[in-house]
DNA sequence: CCTGGCACTCGCCCTGTCCGAGTGCCAAAC
DNA sequence: GTTTGGCACTCGGACAGGGCGAGTGCCAGG
C-alpha cells in the first residue's frame, strides 16, 4: 500500500496538472505545496508511483501526469465533492425556476451544466416507461388512411399514418376508437399490448386486417416513444480541450453525435449515485481520453433519467462532481414540483 | 469589366484552392487548367482581380487566394449548380423514405445533409405560420374540461388543455368539432382568425362561453406555437476546417448553440430561393469564416422552412447548392404525401 | 495584347546549437 | 530505514541562420 505521503503527492499531482496542463516536476510541486519533504524525496515518491502506474512521464525528462488509474485512484479515495458556492447556488435556481415546461427544463438544465462545469453536458429527457396513455385519438385522413394519436400523461403527444388494407367506414372508426379508449387510458405503457391483443376478434371480419394494423402502429409507436432522447450542449467547450486538437475532438464530436453512445454512456451509471467513468473506461473507442461524470435524478425517490458531462481526462472533478449533483438534485426538485 | 479569360482565370483559382486547401500560383494554374495562355498572362490577370478584390495574397511571393468577393463572384456567375449523381439521389430517396413521423423526417435529413455535403446541417421544423390545418380536434376529458389537438399539413402536433366556464355536452362538443373542422381544415393559420370569428353566435347562449374559450385557446395556439425550432447535426465536420483550428472553430460551435443565431441566419434566406451568404456577409460574427447555403422547402409551392449547410468560406458551393437543392426538393415531395 | 525571360522577394523548412527543467542515483545525514 | 543534498545526464523546446523554391513584378520582344 501507498504511504499517506505519496496518496499526498498523487493528490498534488492531480491538482497542479489539472491547474496548469503541463507535465509537473518535483521542484515545482515541493514549491506549490507543504509536503514538508525535499523535492529529491518526492522524486523517490513519483518514481514508486510510475511504478504502480498511477502516474507517467510523456518524455523522459519531462514531468509526471496522471494516468487514468491515477485519476481513479484520486476521484475515490483522495477528493472530496466540492459543494458549489452560494451565488452558484443561487444562479441555478432561478435560472431552472424560469423554465416553462419540460423541453425547457432540460434545454435549461443543459445550457447550466454547460457553463457551470465549461464542459459538455448532456441531459436525458425523463423516461416514459412509467408514463400512462391519457388518450388515443383515430382521424380518418382518406377512405383507407388514418392519422393515429396518441397523448401521454406527461403531455407529449405523437402521431402516427397508417395506411389500412381495406376502407374502413366511420362508424367502425367510432366504434375501435371508444373501445381502444375504453381499454388503454390511465394504463401504463408497458400494459398496453395485453390489454389490446383480443381486440380484433371482436370486430367484423373484414375489419380485422385494419384494427391489427392500427394496434400494431400503436404498438410501435408505444415502444419508440419510450426510447429514451437526450440534449447536449456547450460543444464549443471541447476547445479548451488541448492543443492537440483535430485529432482528440473529432471522435468526440462524432460520439456525441450518436444519441445511442451517450444513452450507453449515462446508461452504465448506476441508479442516482455519481458515477465516473475515466479514460479507458469508457467502452466507446472515440472517448478514451475524455472521463464522464453522470447522475441520475428524478422527481422522487427514483432516478427517472441521467445527465452529466463529458469533459477531458485532465478535469476539475470535485467541481465538476458538486456541480453535476447539484444540478442533478435542483432538477429533481422542479420535476416534482410540476 | 473583367474580361472573359479573367473570369476563367478567377474560377481556375477558386476550383484549385478549394481542391488543394493551398493558394494557387499561376504556374500551377496553367498546368491544372487549359486556359490557352502562359503563366505571365495569367500573372497579369491575377493582379488585375487583385486590384479589383476577388482574390489575395496570405503573404508576398504567395499564391493568391479568392477574398469573400471572389467567391461571390464565383457563386453569382461562374458556377453552375452541381446536380447529384444517381447513386446519391437514390440515397437520399431511400433514406427519406423510411422516416416514421416528422422529427424523425427533420432528423434524417439533418443526417443526409451533414454526410452529403460533409458540412454541418441545419434544418428548421417545418414552420406554422404557412401552414394549413389539416385537422382540429376536441377531447371531452371531464365534464368541463377539453383537450384540443391541432394537427398540421405538415404533421405537426399541438395539444392544449382548455378549462372550460361551463359543462359542455357531448352533442354540442360534436357540434363544434364538426363545424370548426368544416371551416378551417385546409386554410392557412393566418386566415383562421377571422373564418372563426362569428362561430360563437350560432350557439346556444349557454355553450357561447365555452365556445369563444376554445377558439381563443386555437387562436393562441397557432400564435404561440409559431416559435421555430430547428435541428443541426454534422458538426464533426468542422475538424476538416483547417489546422488554425482552435480559434475558428470556437466561434462557430457558440454560433451553432444559439437557435436565434440559427434562425435568423436561414430567416435571411429569400422564400424558397436557394441564398449564399458568405463569410463576412454573416451578421454575426462568429461566423465571418463560413459561409451559408440555405434554401427553403415545403410540401406545396411555397417553403414552410429553411433548411442548410455552415461551412467554411473555402467550401465547394456547386456541389454543396446541389446537395441542399436536392435534399430540399425530396424533403418537400416526402411532406406532401403523408 | 501576349509571351518568355530575369531578377528579386520572402516564407518555409531544415539543421545545429544552446539551455534548462527534470530525472536517477548515490553517499551522507538524521 | 528514510530523507536529503549533490551531481551527472538526458532530452525536448526555443532560437538562429542558411538554403531553397514557389511565386511575383517588370520589361523587352513578338
Amino acid at each position: 500500500m501507498l504511504s499517506e505521503r505519496r496518496l499526498e503527492v498523487l493528490r498534488a499531482i492531480v491538482q497542479d496538472y489539472v491547474g496548469t496542463e503541463e507535465p509537473v516536476g518535483s521542484k515545482a510541486l515541493t514549491e506549490r505545496h507543504q509536503l514538508g519533504v525535499s523535492p529529491a524525496t518526492v522524486r523517490n515518491d513519483m518514481a514508486a508511483l510510475e511504478e504502480e502506474g498511477f502516474i507517467a512521464q510523456p518524455h523522459t525528462s519531462a514531468g509526471r501526469i496522471p494516468t487514468d488509474k491515477g485519476y481513479r485512484l484520486f476521484v475515490d479515495k483522495l477528493a472530496a465533492v466540492k459543494p458549489l458556492s452560494g451565488p452558484e447556488r443561487r444562479a441555478i435556481h432561478s435560472f431552472l425556476d424560469s423554465a416553462v415546461d419540460l423541453d425547457d427544463v432540460v434545454a435549461r438544465t443543459v445550457r447550466l451544466l454547460a457553463q457551470l462545469t465549461r464542459q459538455v453536458a448532456v441531459v436525458q429527457y425523463p423516461s416514459l416507461t412509467r408514463s400512462t396513455v391519457r388518450h388515443v385519438e383515430l382521424l380518418s385522413l382518406a377512405p383507407a388512411r388514418l392519422m393515429l394519436v396518441l397523448i401521454t400523461d406527461t403531455g407529449r403527444v405523437e402521431q402516427r399514418m397508417i395506411d389500412c388494407p381495406a376502407p374502413f367506414g366511420e362508424t367502425s372508426l367510432a366504434d375501435l376508437r371508444a373501445r381502444l379508449n375504453s381499454r388503454v387510458v390511465g394504463r401504463r405503457f408497458t400494459d398496453v399490448p395485453q390489454l389490446v391483443q383480443d381486440l380484433p376478434e371482436s370486430f367484423e371480419t373484414e375489419d380485422r386486417g385494419t384494427v391489427s394494423t392500427v394496434l400494431s402502429v400503436l404498438l410501435e409507436t408505444l415502444v419508440e416513444e419510450t426510447e429514451e432522447r437526450l440534449m447536449i450542449g456547450g460543444t464549443a467547450n471541447l476547445t479548451r480541450f488541448g492543443h492537440d486538437f483535430p485529432l482528440t475532438i473529432r471522435p468526440v464530436l462524432e460520439a456525441l453525435e450518436e444519441q445511442v453512445v451517450l444513452l450507453k454512456l449515462l446508461g452504465e451509471a448506476k441508479d442516482s449515485s455519481m458515477t465516473v467513468r475515466i479514460g479507458h473506461e469508457n467502452a466507446h473507442e472515440g472517448l478514451t481520453s475524455t472521463s464522464v461524470v453522470a447522475v441520475g435524478y428524478g422527481s422522487g425517490d427514483e432516478a427517472v433519467a441521467k445527465l452529466g458531462v463529458v469533459g477531458p481526462t485532465r478535469m476539475d472533478y470535485p467541481g465538476t462532481m458538486g456541480a453535476v449533483r447539484a444540478v442533478a438534485r435542483y432538477v429533481g426538485q422542479i420535476l416534482a414540483e410540476s
